[in-house]
DNA sequence: AACAGTAATGAGAATGATTATCATCTTATT
DNA sequence: AATAAGATGATAATCATTCTCATTACTGTT
């Protein structure tokens, strides 16, 4: 009911794509969300609102919004994919070895100096995202 | 026999391993890549020097020589995981991706920029990676 | 509001990468 | 050479993700 619903509904429509229950849910949690839930964790978060949402559609959810360009998947090295909102500001993510917990950190400068160095290759970015795996210091 | 190899064989037994053929095959194999190997690109390569080695040797080893810090992991989104030699120079990916082709780039003051960042918020980095997937400008 | 066409879904099977098991073989040490 | 512990090969198991297919739900049109 709230604005960004219905600007995500058009975002569907726009990329072609038919607006279903299971679409808009799994959307309205993932903008609910503060962490970054795997499809497993998106799958009962989703289930508390619709028990029937099934995980095959979980993840063909996530394959389409991702191709839409309104989530970002982001991949691990030793456990599932997490998925978030794309963000207004490009952001970077701290995973805490020892905790797992994912923390986000930003940095124009380096957005600047990364962006300038791919178009000095003559590529042109499709996504990007930089992962550190790091250690809380006592 | 050279150099790079008996220091290969001291930094394992460093890391209180065994020094086996196997492990020898495939770190030898990777130091010669010039390329971003996965699992199974490194069993054929391994083979043709020892037909016997198997696959979950392969990965062990890389598992194993991951945390000793002798190599790296690439988690890529949507392909195996890839691996490299721990560079000297910490670098990062470009991933084209019409083509599959890995590109590295790298650049002091991002690394710079963020080795600062993550200090900032009390955290050591234990490995951190860049992928960003970029397609050719036309 | 009912209809037709087609995309999307749910359930479960299949796939593919990675890890685990276990008997056998190697390595390192005495 | 004998020993003990670790590593390996073969293969089964696991787990995340994708696929199949019959059924259902959107959407544009009567
Ligand atoms: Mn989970
Ligand atoms: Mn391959
Ligand atoms: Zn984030
Ligand atoms: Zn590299």
């Amino acid at each position: 009911m709230c604005a960004e619903v219905t600007e995500f509904a058009r975002a569907l429509k726009d990329a072609g794509l038919r607006v279903t229950q299971q679409r808009m849910t799994v959307m309205s949690i993932l903008m609910d969300a503060q962490d970054h839930p795997n499809a497993d964790e998106l799958l009962s978060r989703t289930r508390a609102v619709d028990d029937s949402i099934s995980l095959a559609t979980v993840y063909r959810t996530l394959s389409v919004l991702e191709e839409a360009g309104l989530i970002q998947k982001l991949a691990l090295e030793n456990e599932p994919a997490r998925y978030e909102i794309t963000p207004t500001a490009e952001h970077d993510h701290i995973v805490d070895v020892e905790t797992g917990e994912v923390i986000e950190i930003s940095n124009e400068e380096i957005n600047r100096l990364r962006r300038a160095m791919v178009e000095e290759l003559g590529y042109e970015i499709v996504s990007q995202h930089t992962l550190i795996r790091a250690r809380k210091v006592k």
